[in-house]
RNA sequence: GGAGAGGUGCAAGAGCGGUUGAAUUGGCUUGUCUCGAAAACAAGUGUGCCUUUACGGGUACCGAGGGUUCGAAUCCCUCCCUCUCCA
């Protein structure tokens, strides 16, 4: 959620940067919603303030019928006033919360995703000489997946992931969990990408796989409700991103600014019900309703906020780049960047078997977007606390990241090479 | 799932329906003392919103949401969470 008080101070601004990221806002309904709560709550807190004072007065005497009379007035008075109040209210936090984040000043203008800037391209689309196979046609053959029995067990866009491709994802995650948590190889990313943050390691998450609606609804990461799983006759949803229930985590807590950043690395499965693709990357599992995933999740000062965004896409760089994935970076324009987002990234990975880039990594940087809803704050000092600035991004993919990994390492045999780096978590096995 | 006990400030822990935003103790901060520290003593120590140049003032918050009442941390209802016992 935006601070009314900055859209007070810039309506047009506001209303200027929600449309460069396509969400139509009403400012002038918005502040006159906020006006005349404004009014009211200022008649209402007079009202109780007399109900208080008479209250206060009467101790512990026995009240007269006529003071009984006078405060029933008030407090007729009173509800109506609230319950009028109430509406406007429900209005008013309707409109604010329909207003997305502003996006950073170098976020490129852009009406559609096809406006992202391609930032950065390291190494080459892989070269094969033969004709390289999709990840779908390498895995069936291998027997590593099996989409038709999960079809039968739980509808499309589900797979039994089998054999050496449960060891390769099981190496993946040992292996970055490991990298994230070390401190070395994160002063070692610092020092190379020129950051100024923290080294402080990444704590290993496994969280819980639901969610409320009030605290998903606070991450402003519930809409489009479509494309959640709710669960039926509870107030629960499965999450879509460990950052949902990592960036939750400490919604209603005031934190120590020594304690800052908090860095998690969450690993999940998450769940989408992909409304709205149908057909789209229906072959492989490119796209699928559950797929799990190692996800970052910074909390920290609003200082700090920018560097640790920076700080992320270094990780992801990094990591892509010892497991020896082609890739591109694009930064994302106003369009695509995401609602409580001030600013984002894409790492996209060179798939050989679609000859394309595609998207397996998304860094966000949501400032103290997330934070006023979540209540989740910070203490510097004597001041008073301020709201945290939040970060996410993928530290890897699982079925994305083995995608790249079969498809950029795949043999004219149909086998495919396992990355150095993955060898040792892979019982030395160079390939499989 | 059933029966019971609970959820109060940074922590422990009081709180006959009415000067209770909340006793007390501890913690923390500051001051006095000291060469310094400890001890002792004194004062201070929540958050949101509205208002104020400022000092301050108002209002709300005792798990969450409703209700009863002139008046609710205290009574009632629903829900959430923790603990004990049973299944």
């Amino acid at each position: 959620m935006l601070d009314i008080q900055f859209i007070r101070d810039n309506p047009d601004l506001v209303a200027e940067k929600s449309a460069q990221k396509g969400y139509e806002v009403d400012i002038p309904v918005l502040l006159q919603l906020d006006a005349d709560r404004k009014t009211r709550l200022t008649q209402i807190e007079e009202l109780r303030r007399r109900r208080n004072e008479q209250a206060g007065s009467l101790k512990n005497q026995r009240p007269t019928d006529m003071q009984i009379a006078a405060g029933k007035q008030l407090k007729e008075e009173l509800s109506l006033l609230e319950a009028d109040n109430a509406i406007i209210e429900e209005k008013f936090m309707g409109q604010l919360k329909r207003v997305p984040n502003m996006p950073a000043v170098d976020v490129p203008i852009g009406a559609t995703e096809d406006e992202n800037v391609v930032s950065k391209t390291v190494g080459a689309p892989t070269v094969f000489d033969f004709k390289p196979k999709h990840h779908a046609q390498i895995a069936e053959a291998k027997g590593w997946l099996d989409k038709d029995r999960a079809a039968k067990v739980a509808g499309s866009r589900f797979a039994y992931l089998k054999g050496d491709l449960v060891k390769l994802q099981f190496a993946i995650i040992q292996f970055v969990m490991d990298k994230l948590s070390d401190e070395t190889f994160l002063q070692d990313v610092i020092t190379k990408n020129n950051v100024t943050a923290s080294s402080k390691p990444f704590i290993p998450v496994l969280p819980p796989l639901m969610i409320r609606t009030e605290l998903y609804d606070a991450m402003d990461r519930l809409e489009p409700r479509d494309d959640r799983y709710k669960i039926e006759d509870e107030d629960l949803w499965l999450q879509g991103s460990a950052e949902h229930v990592l960036g939750s985590m400490h919604a209603n807590e005031i934190l120590a600014e020594s304690e800052l950043p908090i860095r998690y690395l969450g690993y999940a499965t998450s769940f989408r019900r992909e409304a709205g693709t149908y057909g789209k990357d229906m072959e492989g599992m490119f796209r699928m309703h559950q797929f799990d995933k190692l996800e970052m999740e910074s909390l920290s000062t609003p200082e700090q906020g920018e560097q640790e965004h920076l700080l992320i896409v270094a990780i992801q760089e990094e990591i892509m780049t010892l497991l020896g994935i082609p890739y591109r970076v694009l930064t994302k324009c106003t369009a695509d960047i995401g609602k409580p987002n001030a600013q984002g990234i894409d790492i996209e990975a060179w798939l050989p078997g679609q000859n394309n880039y595609r998207e397996t990594h998304t860094a966000d940087y949501m400032t103290d977007y997330q934070s006023r809803r979540l209540q989740t704050r910070v203490r510097s000092g004597e001041a008073k606390p301020q709201l945290v600035h939040t970060n996410d991004g993928t530290a890897l993919p699982l079925s994305r990241g083995p995608i790249a990994i079969i498809e950029n390492y795949q043999t004219a045999e149909g086998d495919v090479v396992i990355p150095e780096v993955l060898r040792p978590y892979m019982g030395g096995r160079t390939r499989i």
